[in-house]
DNA sequence: TGGATTTTATTTGTCGACAAGAAATCGACA
DNA sequence: TGTCGATTTCTTGTCGACAAATAAAATCCA
């Protein structure tokens, strides 16, 4: 069978087109390559991507769901803007899910549960060790993600899996103009809080939690209010 | 002009056609009208509506977004079921937000939230008055709804709305197999606490929506393991 | 008759095309 | 020359049709 035939290539799975799309949007999006405001054009994504409007366009939908893309009905749709006026509602929530996450983790996580979470420790120190800043950024949402997992409440890890996300915006801003020295602290905080969590001391996981949580907060509106050089329209 | 010429009738408004399906088909969950597990046909709700595929699956791929349907890849899609096994996570959600969207309106109101939020109240004591159920459960998520806007945090004015939603599903179990006598204890109960939020005592506001939620938890809890009558499947 | 395999049927995923809406452009007139 | 209006253009929303994937039905063989 000549399965490389040129004429009819569908060349792609059927089911995948979309998450395709949506995951390499998502994550330029996070990561900045898609700036705040930026234009999104179907037809333009179609043929980068070599398919039909229809998955883009699904694509679309679930980004726009997540809040990730703001659409204008009949008109433009473009990535959407990080709210700086409202950013401590954001900083809020960030430390109450940080919180109860953290503690649920205490609570009921299994044996696996720790080697999935050192595993990704142990990524972020390395992150740290060789200054990567978006190595940095990925394992540390993917190391207090498995905690969120670990404590198995589905609607919290929604939440704080999203809070996460626009965090990934937020970290890019913040170690695009520091230097990457300060996180060792990190490193060591993330520490005592698996320690705890192992030991199943709820309360100090709570107190933990809440104590790192505030620390990346501060860190992020000290440099907002010296006033950090954003390359992002307001 | 004949606008009502039959031959090229639009009838409808260009961007409309999701909002509609999207809205009723939420509803239509929400209230058991499709009860849990109900298969999903697009070419069927697209004649029921009267519009071609695309906008139904897109306002399919949004109800998917929330969890309110399951679609099995490249098979069938269902209205997603209520997940009766891990039913605590669900309650530890509820109550959480219930007293934080319940204490941020007591930081956050403003004036006009208060006569928002007294209008829904109003309607609710009437729905209980005239012991109409559903209207109960619907002016119920209405005003927690309100309240948690006049709290102003989007994060968790989001989850709370979905939980909610989700709540709507449970509560509709509820009221179908139970007496609708109890729920005056209810109507006082949120004249309390729009009393504190009123007054800005942030910790009683906590408290009062603490012992709220977990009242609402227990009823429900209660009927789960008296053996209510489900009659949906498991 | 029972099990495996082929065939059919149904439903979803994708496509290309068309039409409607809104901004941008152009033009007429004061 | 400035402003208002018509036209053009560009993007999105919708449509009907086709193709792939899977389940169900039918067929064949032992």
């Amino acid at each position: 069978m000549t399965a490389a035939d040129k004429t009819s290539r569908p060349e792609r799975k059927r089911g995948s087109g979309v998450k395709v799309v949506y995951d390499l949007l998502r994550d330029e999006i996070l990561d900045l390559v898609l700036p705040p405001g930026s234009p999104i054009d179907e037809v333009q994504l179609a043929e980068r991507f070599k398919m039909s409007r229809t998955p883009i366009r699904e694509a679309l939908v679930r980004l726009a769901g997540e809040g990730l893309i703001d659409t204008l009905p009949n008109r433009s749709t473009m990535v959407s803007n990080i709210d700086f006026m409202n950013m401590h509602t954001y900083f809020d929530a960030l430390v109450l899910m940080y919180r109860i996450t953290t503690r649920l983790a205490a609570e009921h996580h299994r044996p696996e549960d720790l080697r999935v979470i050192r595993a990704h420790q142990a990524e972020f120190a390395k992150a740290v060790e060789e200054q990567d800043a978006l190595a940095m950024i990925a394992t540390n949402a993917a190391l207090h993600s498995a905690i969120a997992e670990a404590g198995r409440n589905p609607y919290f890890t929604g939440l704080f899996g999203r809070l996460l996300n626009e965090g990934r915006r937020l970290l890019r801003l913040y170690y695009q103009s520091y230097d990457d020295r300060l996180p060792q602290r990190f490193v060591d905080e993330h520490e005592d809080m698996i320690a705890v969590i192992a030991a199943r001391d709820v309360e100090a996981a709570d107190r933990l939690a809440k104590v790192h949580a505030e620390q990346i907060v501060d860190q992020i509106q000290k440099l907002f209010t010296r006033g950090g050089h954003l390359n992002v329209a307001l």
